[in-house]
DNA sequence: GCGGTTTGTTGTTCCGGGCAACGTATTGTT
DNA sequence: AACAATACGTTGCCCGGAACAACAAACCGC
């Protein structure tokens, strides 16, 4: 209920709608911006101007001429002196990124996560690969914050770790801890991996323009970012999406979460290893193996792929008839699930979606590719950037 | 990825937001409009004159003195000269109503509605009961359109119904319909019950203030109304929230979408009649007889409001982890099934639920009562006045 | 080089809200 | 009853932001 936007704000949310644009679209010329934007020359030339004032952009002639009139200059943003810092904290991995404004990976590190480490053990070896990666950002840099793609159940006001069951964290406050480390003008956001990575492959990725979408995220666990209407679904605490946890099946086996027979325990590592009888190791690497020995006619292998793939299509047709989403896309190990077992998958989906949600619904695999994760992040930091660009 | 809005957009949506505050929270002062908004005393006060022009709104003294100082002009909805109309179409009846600016049923008319009753039948039917009540209607009124509430999935851009298995609707245009049979000025909006009634509590109801809820609506079929973000999930198509069919019961019995085990086999009116062995017949009073026989000590009826009971608080929690909501609604049926097996509904609850989600999850009924649909369904038609007051 | 074309630039206009000064209606005090 | 105090409506002015139009600049083809 509160009033509209005040005549300043119309500047604030003109500016982020530019550099929004050659965030996501790329460098482009004022008068394709004239026309996306739906603004005058003038205004635009007005933005371009603070913008480039900032530092955030810089215009060019264009080398390529070729049309008549009078070329028009080429806004691109200052990848390399715009930046913000990216971590993904994954169940047997740690990475660090350097993303410039743009979605550019500048520089990255990764490091094993040795099991039972905690916040204030892993912060440091973040702030670590920062230091490592520091000396070669050029002087005069602009630094927008931090974020940081978690896999577990993330509280939106305060970035704390509520939960994370296959990392053992519990209440792990590494936003706050990672922050202490950094600059303290430096601003630390922290998410979900599949909100995360939803978000990237919403902005510039498989999603780009669709405005429901189901990014299904599988490790050990599954869990889901979601985009409804064009915006990303957190929920009252930022715990929305733990689609992992649906309970599908009453008599299953018994989940970290204390439930038994949710859906992550159908579909996640552990029940395809499981399924085909071998041991419970984590990793994307056994879960390839398994999907490899199905290709080459192991037949246990091949009833354990079928019987997941069987599951993944169960619970994806319960979220299309809850959330009628255009497209899902199947990231992380359900990536490799679906795509060994995309022929179950598409049966059962089609079982238990009714038709009228099943009519526009697409099955995509993502096309960030591993950076999704450290894109996403970052991206989360920018969005403060391109909510008020001279607030910087 | 549009630019801001526009300086005459600034206009409008500060119309809207002081119409829907007068709207909502009843007549005001200028004075506490001016501190609701945050606008200026003298851009209140051009506004109001907008819509006062407009004949949206009319100013008086007010009655009650007794503070120090010039008393302020009390801004009151015009809710006799301002009205929509407003049908629902459930399973067993029809219902229109006269609705006023500010929520008030000016007027209402209810008719039983046979089965097998299609759209170009009921339309007919509906503006019936509409020319019944316009000699009633005051001459110099405005009408600002016409929605209408339907139990079925109704598609977002045109209200074609595309499934209503309960009423045995498929692909029934009701909104075209009854376009047709009106002024050719009057907007028809068409929109599902369950979406309707969260509209109703989210605005002036049970949800009021609330961003995160879940309206869950039950007659013979079960659907939610999702407020996501403080806005309402429609899905692609318009189909969001058939929650009724999320399977829960891979081994449960026949639904009528052609599935097996959906949560509404489990809930629906038929599912407590059923297992308290009675004949399946639809309507409110043979639930409340279960219920009431279980109050008095009728030991099936008792067990058959528990295992069902059981059943609501199983998929409660499964779309508490999926949208982590501050607020959780029972309404139709659901609510006097809530009421008689609030044990087992929150134990359940408790077990399916991560303890995160369930935190901050309130369990309430409707505050609204039987005008919930009707008021919803005005809302609907209203929303157009709201986002742009001096274009009617 | 010249007209045609497209775009950047500049000065002007228009519109909407904030602000301050003033007028007005009520309460409380002397 | 007269006065101050209080709170509000009204009016005129200012400022910021975008649209618009006129002009200048840079490209094309001939």
């Amino acid at each position: 209920m509160r009033a509209g936007p005040s005549q300043e704000e119309i500047r604030r949310q003109n500016l982020g709608a530019l550099l929004r644009h050659v965030h996501v679209h790329g460098a482009m010329s004022r008068a394709e911006l004239t026309s996306a934007l739906g603004l005058n020359r003038s205004t635009i030339g007005a933005l371009t101007a603070d913008l480039a004032n900032a530092g955030l952009v810089s215009e060019a002639t264009p080398k390529q001429r070729g049309r008549a009139g009078r070329p028009s200059l080429v806004v691109r943003p200052e990848s390399a002196r715009v930046h913000a810092w990216a971590f993904s904290i994954e169940v047997d991995r740690l990475q660090a990124a350097r993303v410039g404004l743009g979605g550019v990976v500048l520089d990255r590190r990764e490091l094993s996560r040795p099991r039972g480490l905690v916040a204030a053990e892993t912060a440091p070896l973040l702030a670590g690969a920062l230091k490592e990666m520091q000396p070669a950002v050029p002087p005069g840099t602009i630094c927008v914050g931090a974020g940081i793609a978690v896999c577990g159940m993330v509280r939106r006001d305060d970035g704390l770790v509520r939960l994370s069951p296959h990392t053992g964290w519990v209440n792990e406050p590494i936003g706050a801890t990672l922050a202490a480390e950094l600059d303290a003008e430096t601003p630390v956001v922290v998410a979900n991996v599949a909100d995360v990575c939803a978000f990237a492959e919403h902005a510039r990725g498989a999603a780009a323009g669709r405005d429901n979408v189901i990014y299904l995220y599988g490790d050990v666990g599954v869990g889901a970012g979601i985009i409804a209407g064009g915006r990303r679904l957190t929920g009252h605490g930022g715990y929305g999406g733990e689609v992992g946890h649906m309970v599908v099946n009453r008599n299953g086996s018994r989940c970290e979460c204390g439930s038994r027979g949710c859906w992550e325990t159908e579909i996640g590592e552990y029940a395809l290893l499981h399924a085909a009888g071998r041991p419970a190791a984590s990793g994307r690497e056994a879960v390839l193996a398994v999907i490899d020995a199905a290709d080459r006619g192991d037949a246990r292998a091949q009833a354990a792929v079928r019987q997941v793939g069987d599951w993944l299509g169960f619970g994806v047709g319960n979220l299309v008839n809850i959330f009628n989403p255009e497209m899902v896309i199947f990231g992380g190990t359900m990536r490799d699930l679906y795509l060994a077992a995309a022929a179950q998958v598409r049966s059962r989906l089609n079982s238990v979606g009714l038709s009228a949600c099943l009519e526009h619904v697409r099955l995509r695999t993502p096309q960030l590719g591993r950076d999704a994760a450290l894109v996403g992040a970052a991206e989360l930091a920018f969005e403060r950037l391109l909510a008020d660009p001279l607030e910087v």
